[in-house]
DNA sequence: CTGTTAGCGCGTTCAA
DNA sequence: TTGAACGCGCTAACAG
């Protein structure tokens, strides 16, 4: 690979005139600036990142850390994070927490290494002795979805309480009463604020507040199934189910089969908090409000790279919308085909 | 963040000491030893990755290109890559190349400005100038599921004639003559053996060798869509479909639901390359053969990292496995429910 | 507008 | 085993 100095050479001039043209910080003159760019073209100059990386002390990289990027939501709010900031000049490192705390911390370490520029969070848990760390030495960081205590940054992140009350509005228009609540972990926010969100609304919708048609997974496909075998084993049979989160809902109809058998599992009808491609297709469909994955990470990479060239950057909540996949009414439906 | 020189002040060690230490290249005291890793837990020193890699000239990160993370196949595959490539020490930049060439070129750049030590790539269309520039460059490659012509490096794919040998087989078990085939493009290697492995072996497995049941899409939901429409639009009637891809197949569906209506295209089976997880709640429940990303994924790691350290990298083919979903025989399933 | 020079943080060479 | 010094490739500061 060739180095500027080649460039220099080749064009016949001195090293600091090539960077001025290559970096175009200031202004030189017509004639060094063609024969440079030339230079660089037929030699296929390309700056050596690391070695800017450490001179200008800024690498344009952004590290992004989720909990598992095979999510659909996150695979798409990655997509959309990822878009953005190239876009705007960045690249940006992948990890994957898996759930898992200590993984996450692992990677923060490496992302301190790579000196990244600044953070896309979806914090796992709470706030470990590293990301404090990094958090003091003023690195720039924002939160996706997930909110955490003791941590303040810009949040972009689903509005919980608007998307729970679409859920519940569309609950009682169905007439349902015996409604189970599949939730995730109470110790992660979006867990914590959509439970908490429904519970509360739970009366004023006419919903029964018998907690045994509450229980919680962890957000994954196989702790929501255990979850829901575990509300259909306390002897209640709901008339839907509300999963908190894709995976949940995946996990809620794994239970319900496993349990009740595809033709009873296809009397109740399940809403889901994240809409997936592939809701449609179920019997009956499941209807879900949707969770804009793409516009969190398109407003997370603008808002860190605010932060990082010194400008401010406000949180934002993104609205929910009600995807309604019931076509026929429910006397009709819940009664078994003659 | 402090640097190393601090921590050879604080350790009251020379410099090259406190790096020997650090980077643990040649002996040491076991006194400097202890001193030094005291002061640098204690500043929490984390070594600056960029010079480093100024230095060493390696960064120890990896490039990994696909066509679209939003797909479930390359999800799963990126989660095992960057897992396997953590294991090893190696951080991931991701690149999405949304199947757009000028995309993936671009980001061939910024993976070449960033002097990655290797790179994952699933090629979008043919060599362009800068990939062969990289290549030139003896920058270490290994293929992910897709080959291209013209570039000679390990492939870690499914054995795509392996897999649509068991849709064949499964095919004739059922008893399928009128089988319509949803491609992908035949530029994409993928999209060429699938469709070529497929057309080979329809007469010998009894299945109708009439090209109006077969049409190709761009590997995404939409452009299958369009396929399928084209297929029905032709006059002719399917009693099953073999969708090429995951996102294929979703788009299989769509097409058939648009012009069939739900009920007459529950009669239809489907059968699909790459699972899904939702497959199962399809009515009828759509039977795949299973593409095995993950393992993609951690091959594909580890033969970039044996051509980065210098060894030799051996090409795989990842055998499929068929997931059977046909529950009922036939002769009673696509009979109407009366 | 341009050439020269210093130094970013680190690993490694050379002497001791 | 250790300290001192050099240079990786680049940008920025300085002097002209």
């Amino acid at each position: 690979m060739s180095t500027i100095k080649d460039v220099a050479r080749r064009a016949g001039v001195s090293l600091g005139t090539a960077s001025r043209v290559l970096s175009g910080s200031t202004s030189t003159s017509p004639e060094s600036r063609a024969k440079v760019q030339t230079a660089a073209a037929e030699l296929g100059y390309i700056a050596h990142g690391p070695a800017r990386s450490l001179r200008r002390s800024r690498t344009e990289v952004l590290g992004l850390l989720v909990s598992d990027i095979r999510n659909p939501f996150f695979s798409e709010l990655a997509h959309a994070a990822e878009s953005e900031a190239m876009k705007r000049g960045y690249a940006v490192l992948l990890a994957n927490a898996d759930e898992d705390e200590v993984q996450a911390d692992e990677y923060l370490r490496i992302f301190a290494s790579q000196r990244v520029d600044g953070l896309l969070l979806s914090p796992q848990g709470p706030v470990t002795p590293r990301l404090a760390a990094l958090l003091a030495s003023r690195l720039p960081v924002v939160l996706l979805n997930r909110s955490v205590e003791g941590l303040d940054a810009p949040l972009y992140a689903t509005d919980n309480a608007q998307g729970v009350g679409l859920v519940l509005d569309w609950l009682e228009r169905r007439g349902h009463r015996d409604v189970a609540f599949v939730g995730g972990p109470v110790t992660i926010s979006t867990g914590a604020e959509r439970q908490a969100a429904y519970l509360a609304g739970r009366e004023a919708h006419g919903i029964s507040t018998d907690d045994a048609f509450v229980d919680a997974g962890d957000f994954q496909a196989e702790g929501a199934t255990a979850a829901m075998i575990r509300i259909l084993d306390r002897g209640v049979l709901p008339t839907a189910v509300f999963g908190a989160n894709g995976p949940t809902t995946l996990g809620v109809l794994h239970g319900l089969r496993e349990r009740l058998g595809a033709e009873a599992a296809s009397r109740i009808e399940v809403i889901s908090f994240d809409d997936l491609e592939w809701f449609e297709f179920a019997s009956p469909p499941i209807t879900s409000v949707r969770n804009d994955a793409a516009a969190i990470g398109r407003l997370g990479v603008r808002g860190l790279i605010d932060l990082i060239e010194g400008r401010e950057a406000a949180s934002a909540r993104i609205a929910m919308s009600l995807v309604d996949r019931s076509l026929v009414d429910r006397s009709s439906a819940s009664r078994p085909v003659s």
